[in-house]
DNA sequence: AACATTGTTCAGAAAATTTTGAACGTTCCC
DNA sequence: GGGAACGTTCAAAATTTTCTGAACAATGTT
């Protein structure tokens, strides 16, 4: 006799939640974010009430050290907040459930920073490419037909690092989700 | 007596050139889609003439395997296009310079893809969450009140991944990139 | 037919990333 | 002060991912 409570089809709700925590972590991990982000969040996201470091790290089957570490991240994103319980040592988290907090505070300043790098390089190598050397002896193998070409591809990859800069950096978008 | 063609201040071409793949790499990497990718087509957007795979694999100090497999990747997203060069064996590869094609073909499904299998999860745990359950004799540990606003949060995510799937599939941010 | 050239595949090696246990710093209580 | 309860840090271990060399298939050349 198996005490596996729900009936028909479909499995308990304890082994649907740990699907969901995988999957959550399945999902940051393809977006580079680390498995561990997605199963937290995921986590807290269907936990009703505040959970200590301890009670994370125990049902991720995870050394505290691991749950520290991701939390202060998600709490640096604003994806999870910091719960003070009187009288209690003990720091407490909740997710933050409303997306677009998580969207505008967290994760669209890290993909802005990680498109900075992006377009910083560029700029450089429009300007490299720029550089007027007039007539210099050791010319370096590039014609100048190509250079112009050049050119003109590194001007139009600045353009769509401007323009999706801007994109992200606009209420509009964390608005409409 | 150095041969380190450019005059006054930055780099010499090769050397930036240099820079910027890896820069390319990098964010790439960044986004979950590896190094290689990033570095490949940063390579080609900035080559004038087709290049062929050996050309590549040397460019970038990679065996001919990997160079292989990478342009397989790009070419499935239509970033890099193969050029067949009349009475010459090899495979020659150019960047696709247009990014909205890149992302309309490529990228955004890949995403959709992605973000897919979280979509189908949440659906899952939803279900699993709305079972009945009248009154089952080991009703697991949730509370009636907290079964409720699991629900909620459920819904409200899965409301989440359908809004951002349309906005992915529409054209309309695809013809504004 | 034997050989050359080229791209692909895949098991194993190399490298990068993640996870951990142990040491440590704080704060609180006895 | 001594000790217990927590969270954090970090070097080292474990794991995952990426890369490579060798074997191979396919096509063309002598």
């Amino acid at each position: 006799m198996f005490s596996n409570s729900s009936s028909h089809q479909g499995l308990s709700w304890a082994a649907e939640r740990h699907r969901f925590i995988e999957a959550g972590g399945n999902t940051s991990h393809a977006f580079g974010l680390g498995r561990m982000i997605g199963r937290a969040y995921a986590m807290l996201y269907l936990a009703t009430s505040p959970m200590s470091l301890d009670d994370i790290a125990a049902t991720l089957r995870v050394s505290k050290a691991s749950a520290s570490t991701v939390l202060r991240q998600l709490a640096s994103w604003q994806a999870v907040r910091q719960i003070w319980v009187a009288g209690d040592r003990k720091d407490y988290y909740e997710a933050e459930t409303d997306f677009s907090v998580i969207l505008k505070e967290g994760l669209m300043p890290g993909v802005r920073k990680k498109l900075q790098t992006a377009g910083t390089q560029i700029e450089k190598t429009l300007q490299s490419s720029t550089q007027k050397a007039p007539t210099t002896p050791a010319n370096e193998e590039v014609a100048p037909a190509d250079q112009a070409e050049i050119r003109r591809r590194l001007r139009s990859a600045q353009q769509l690092h401007q323009r999706l800069d801007k994109v992200l950096g606009s209420k509009l978008l964390a608005r409409f989700l």
